[in-house]
RNA sequence: UGCCCGAUGGUGUAAUGGUAGCACAGCAGAUUCUGAAUCUGUUUGUCUAGGUUCGAUCCCUAGUCGGGCAGCCA
C-alpha cells in the first residue's frame, strides 16, 4: 500500500475494502498514469459524517496511491446553491484531512477555465489541480466547480447534438413525464425526438441566448424510450432556469442536468475513479454512454458505487437537517447536536476520530444501519489518548472539612494523563471548603454504591480520604452542606496512604474553583431509527441539551480552543469556539466516559 | 406485475474454491486513587432449496427477504 506513515493514528493501516481493490488492481495492471478522485457536494448544505466516509474513501484512495482528490462543487442548479455552503465545504473538508492527506487535495487557480486541447474534429478540454500545500497555501487558489465547465459542458452538448444524439424537445415537463412511461412500462418516443440535427442546433441556441421561458424546452439525449433502466429514456440534458447562479452569476439561462455535468465534469479534470453511492448506480449507464458517444481522446473516467452511511439515532439527509435548522430545533448547522462535520468539530470530535471511524466503519454495497457505539468508541479511544485530565464540578455540594483550619491550603500533586507519562502533572489545593458532585453524595443510596454516605468514607482523589459527620439541611429540607473529617495521613506519601476505600471521587476546592458555562449534549433523537416512520420530528430527543454552571480547578481558566480535556469521571470535554469568550469560558461535553455502573438496579 | 443491486454472530465488516477472522456491543474475571482506561477469558454467524466440485461464505439456477430507480434535484 502506502510505505509512508498513517498519521490518523499509529494503528490504523490503509482499510481494504472494494473499491480499494478495484483501484489497487488498476495500479498493477498500470492503467492510469495516475489515480484521480474527486469529492464532489453540492453547495446546498453543509457536509454531514455520511460525507465524512466519503471523503475519507476518495482522499485515502488517493494518499493511498501517490494520486490526488479533487474538491469540486457540484453547482449545477442554481435555485438551491449558495455561497455559504461553497465556503463551509472548503473549511469542513480541509479540516478533515489536516495532516493527512493534504497533500492530495487538488485545487486549482482562482478563476482559471479549461483549456481547449481538441484538435480538429475531435473537441478535448482539460484543467490539471493544483496542491495548495505544494502552492504555500489556498490563497490564490480556489476549489473546482462544475459551473467553471458551462461552456464546455454547451460545447460537448453541440457536439451530440451534431452526432444526432441529442435533440431540442418542446415538451411540458408534465408531457415529459408521462411520455416517459413507468419503470415497469416502456415510454413513448417524443415527437420532436425526430426533429432536424440544424433545427435543434438553432433552437438549443436559442435557448442559450434566452428566447424561451422556463420549462418551454429541453436538450434531451436520443437513446432508447423503451429501455427497461429509464435513466436511458432520453434524458434531459438541459433545462432553461431564468436563475442567477452563485458562480456564474446572469451569464448563463440554460443549466446542464447532474447527469450530463458530471461524468464531463470527471472527464475534463481528468478524473480516473468517480466514486458515489447506491443511488447513482442505475445512472451508470448513461454515464458511460454520455462519454462514448463524445468520440473522447483522453481515457474515461468510470464511476462506482458505495453505500451510504446510516447511523444510529440520527438523520442523515441534507433536508433534514435542513429542517432541524430552520425550524429551530437546534441552534444552527454547527450546533454540537448535529451529525454536520462542523458539529462534531464544534463539539471537540477531533479529526482523527472521524477518520478512524470510517476507517472502522468500512465501504460495502450493502445498505446498513450503523451503531452509534462505533462512533463514540472512535471518539473515546482518541480523547483517551489526547486529552489531560482536569476535575470539574458539575452540579456542587458544599463539603467542610471541619478539622482543616480556615487559610489552610494542602497541596497535591495531580498527573495530567495516567496513560502518558510525558504529560506531566499540575498541583490541586485541598482547602476546608470544597465542592463535590451531587452525583457522589446519596443520603439513603441503593446496595454497591461506592461513593459518599452519611458516616462513610471516600477519597478525594490525589487528596486525602474523608469521612460524612453531618448532613445539614435548612429548614426546607434541602442539603445545604456536608461536614467532614479529613484524614490528611492517606495523602500520598502519608502514613495511612495505601488505605483502601470503596470510592474515588473527584472535587474542587471553593477557595479557587472558577465558574463556567458548561454544556451536556445528548443524542437528538431518542429512537435508533427516527425516520422509519416517516416522522423523524416526532421522536426528538427534548432533553438533547443542559446548560449548567460548574465550579473547575482553577488550571482550566487557561484552556484552549484546540487542547481537549477529561473532567475525570464525568467525560470529555472542549471549549466551545463559538461562545467562549475572555474569562468567560462555555465547555462543550463531547462525550461521556464510558458507565458500566448500572446504578444500583441491577 | 419492469430493471439494477445486495444478504456472514446483536451491529458493522473480513475470508475471492481449502481451519469462518476482526471491530463494536454484551458477559465473566484481573487490575485500578477515574464504576474510565488497561489486561485476560467468553456467548452468538454464512437467508432458503437445488446444482457444479474431493471440497462452496465464495461459482451456477430458482426462491425469500431488503435497498434503489418513473425531477426540467443531486
Amino acid at each position: 500500500m502506502t510505505s509512508e506513515k498513517d498519521v490518523t493514528a499509529s494503528p490504523s493501516q490503509a482499510p481494504s475494502d472494494f473499491v480499494r481493490d478495484i483501484v489497487a488492481q488498476h495500479v498493477a495492471e498500470k492503467r492510469y498514469p495516475k489515480i484521480v478522485t474527486r469529492f464532489p457536494p453540492e453547495p446546498n448544505g453543509y457536509l454531514h459524517i455520511g460525507h465524512a466516509k466519503s471523503i475519507c474513501l476518495n482522499f485515502g484512495i488517493a494518499r493511498e496511491n501517490n494520486g490526488q482528490c479533487n474538491l469540486r462543487m457540484d453547482d449545477t442548479n442554481p435555485t438551491k446553491e449558495d455561497v455559504e455552503y461553497v465556503e463551509s465545504i472548503m473549511e469542513d473538508v480541509q479540516w478533515l484531512i489536516a495532516g493527512w492527506a493534504d497533500h492530495c487535495l487538488g485545487f486549482k487557480p482562482k478563476g482559471k477555465l479549461p483549456e481547449a486541447t481538441g484538435t480538429g474534429s475531435t473537441t478535448d478540454f482539460y484543467l490539471g489541480a493544483v496542491n495548495p500545500a505544494a502552492a504555500g497555501g489556498t490563497s490564490g487558489l480556489e476549489p473546482f466547480f462544475a459551473s467553471d465547465y458551462f461552456d464546455e459542458i454547451y460545447a460537448f452538448a453541440v457536439t451530440l447534438i451534431k452526432r444526432g444524439k441529442a435533440y431540442v424537445c418542446d415538451l411540458s415537463p408534465e408531457d415529459t413525464e408521462k411520455y416517459r412511461g413507468a419503470p415497469d412500462k416502456p415510454g413513448v418516443d417524443s415527437p420532436f425526438r425526430t426533429r432536424s440535427i440544424e433545427e435543434s442546433l438553432a433552437l438549443f441556441e436559442r435557448m442559450k441566448a434566452g428566447e424561451f421561458p422556463n420549462g418551454a424546452r429541453t436538450l434531451r439525449a436520443r437513446i432508447d424510450m423503451t429501455s427497461p433502466n429509464v435513466w436511458l429514456r432520453d434524458p434531459v440534458l438541459y433545462r432553461i432556469r431564468h436563475t442567477e447562479h452563485h458562480h456564474t452569476g446572469a451569464k448563463w439561462c440554460i443549466y446542464p442536468m447532474y447527469d450530463f455535468a458530471h461524468c464531463l465534469s470527471d472527464y475534463i479534470e481528468g478524473i480516473t475513479h468517480s466514486i458515489c453511492t447506491l443511488e447513482f448506480e442505475v445512472h451508470r449507464p448513461l454515464y458511460d454512454w454520455i462519454l462514448e458517444s463524445l468520440g473522447l481522446p483522453r481515457p474515461l473516467p468510470h464511476q462506482y458505487e458505495f453505500a451510504r452511511l446510516s447511523l444510529g439515532y440520527t438523520v442523515m439527509s441534507k433536508r433534514k437537517l435542513m429542517q432541524l435548522v430552520q425550524e429551530k430545533v437546534v441552534l444552527g448547522w454547527d450546533d454540537p447536536r448535529m451529525p454536520t462535520i462542523s458539529g462534531l468539530r464544534r463539539r471537540g470530535v477531533p479529526a482523527t476520530a472521524l477518520r478512524q471511524f470510517a476507517a472502522n466503519i468500512g465501504v460495502t454495497k450493502f445498505s446498513s444501519l450503523t451503531d452509534v457505539a462505533v462512533l463514540e468508541h472512535a471518539i473515546r479511544e482518541d480523547l483517551n489518548a489526547r486529552s489531560h485530565r482536569r476535575f470539574a464540578v458539575l452540579r456542587p455540594i458544599k463539603v467542610v472539612l471541619t478539622n482543616l483550619a480556615e487559610g489552610q491550603v494542602v497541596q497535591n500533586e495531580a498527573v495530567n494523563n495516567p496513560g502518558d507519562p510525558t504529560a506531566g502533572s499540575r498541583m490541586l489545593s485541598l482547602t476546608r471548603e470544597v465542592y463535590i458532585d451531587a452525583d457522589d453524595f446519596m443520603e439513603v443510596p441503593p446496595p454497591k454504591y461506592f461513593r459518599l454516605r452519611p458516616g462513610g468514607e471516600v477519597r478525594l482523589k490525589y487528596g486525602c480520604v474523608i469521612k460524612c459527620d453531618e448532613v445539614v439541611k435548612d429548614a426546607s429540607g434541602a442539603l445545604v452542606e456536608l461536614r467532614c473529617t479529613a484524614d490528611l495521613e492517606t495523602r500520598a506519601g502519608g502514613s495511612n496512604a495505601t488505605k483502601k476505600v470503596k470510592g474515588t471521587i473527584h472535587w474542587v476546592s471553593a477557595a479557587s474553583a472558577i465558574d463556567a458555562e458548561v454544556r451536556l449534549y445528548d443524542r437528538l433523537f431518542n429512537v435508533p431509527e427516527p425516520d422509519a416512520d416517516g416522522d423523524f420530528k416526532a421522536h426528538i430527543n427534548p432533553n438533547s441539551l443542559e446548560v449548567l454552571t460548574a465550579k473547575l480547578e482553577p488550571s482550566l481558566a487557561s484552556a484552549t480552543l484546540e487542547d481537549r480535556y477529561q473532567f475525570e469521571r464525568l467525560g470529555y470535554f472542549a471549549l466551545d469556539p463559538r461562545d467562549t469568550a475572555l474569562g468567560k469560558p462555555v465547555f462543550n461535553r463531547t462525550i461521556t466516559l464510558k458507565d458500566t455502573w448500572t446504578g444500583g438496579k441491577a
